[in-house]
DNA sequence: GTTTTTGTTCATTTTATTTTGAACATTATG
DNA sequence: CATAATGTTCAAAATAAAATGAACAAAAAC
């Protein structure tokens, strides 16, 4: 049986690949991922053809369970694709380039999620306020409530900045 | 010598304070910062006066070496401010209540300083691969090229949306 | 149907980050 | 200047996060 072919240009690392894979490794962590993830990213970005699993694993010198998982995140996140390689019988994977888009919908999502996360925790503490309000000095019950307020405010306005960003990077 | 006063609404944290701290250190994770920071920043916002760090210790039930670099990294950015109270002769520290102003100023430094890193990183990659021209395949070269062309585009995209959000958020 | 390759999950190990606490520095008070 | 309270730094301990690799599952090749 025949081993993996690796695409002559992975076959050894150039050394504009290496930097890069490791610059999108260090995003990845800036961002809050792991940096592996990253790192599977930058790699399939700069990729002639579509990869396998252990393709991936071969060229990062990475684990297998570790490029399973990073490869799950990066699809469901939008970050890549998977495609049907002809003859080839497996899953391969290919790095979705319109990286503009990807941020506005993937990662859109996940700033709407967070910040839908801090309204309700919001709406939560204010719930509590009140429920103690009768244990509380009254001085200090309207300082809470004052603050608490304008914190909504700006949840608020950052909610409302997130279509015009979306709309921007269309 | 007196031992330092805790404020009356301090001495024991009522249920929403509590809940507003942990939220706090929470958000400041997501951030990407240690979540006692967050806590200490989830403090002050409802403290009824400044604190001074052993004040703060107190209540967190926290170290001193952890409030000191707390303070220090939030005063930094911008999220705290020092002040002097009057015939208490430590430092004490309040909480920047104008957040929508804080995150302008030194988390927009951040992000800034994070898309100039990127642009450089960018730059250097473009360098290594123009040096290796020749002993790249010819293809390859040309989609290598191509593909960190297209990285820089968006980039600046991101770049030119960073006003804008500091714009609006004014 | 057996063997081989690929894919997933998860307990364990490894690595990185955060917190603590002790040693040392600083400042204010008497 | 001595004492006491406060601050800082940093090595070590505690904690959290990520990577590994082994056990198991699924699918393909023959």
């Amino acid at each position: 049986m025949v081993k993996s072919e690796l695409p002559v240009a992975l076959r050894v690392l150039s050394q504009s690949r290496l930097e890069f894979i490791e610059s999108a490794g260090h995003s990845a962590q800036v961002l809050g991922f792991p940096r592996s993830i990253g790192e599977i990213y930058g790699l399939l970005y700069l990729a002639p053809q579509p990869l396998s699993s252990p393709q991936i694993c071969e060229v990062l010198s990475a684990s297998k369970g570790g490029v399973s998982q990073g490869v799950r995140q990066l699809a469901a996140l939008g970050f890549i694709r998977k495609v049907r390689v002809l003859g080839n019988r497996k899953e391969h994977y290919e790095a979705v380039l319109e990286i503009g888009e990807v941020m506005r919908t993937g990662f859109g999502h996940m700033i709407k999620a967070r910040a839908s996360a801090a309204e309700r925790r919001m709406k939560s503490i204010k719930t509590t306020l009140k429920s103690e309000r009768s244990e509380l000095d009254l001085a200090d019950y309207a300082m809470v409530n004052r603050r608490l307020q304008r914190l909504s405010q700006a949840q608020k306005r950052v909610k409302k900045l997130i279509p015009l960003m979306d709309a921007f990077l269309k």
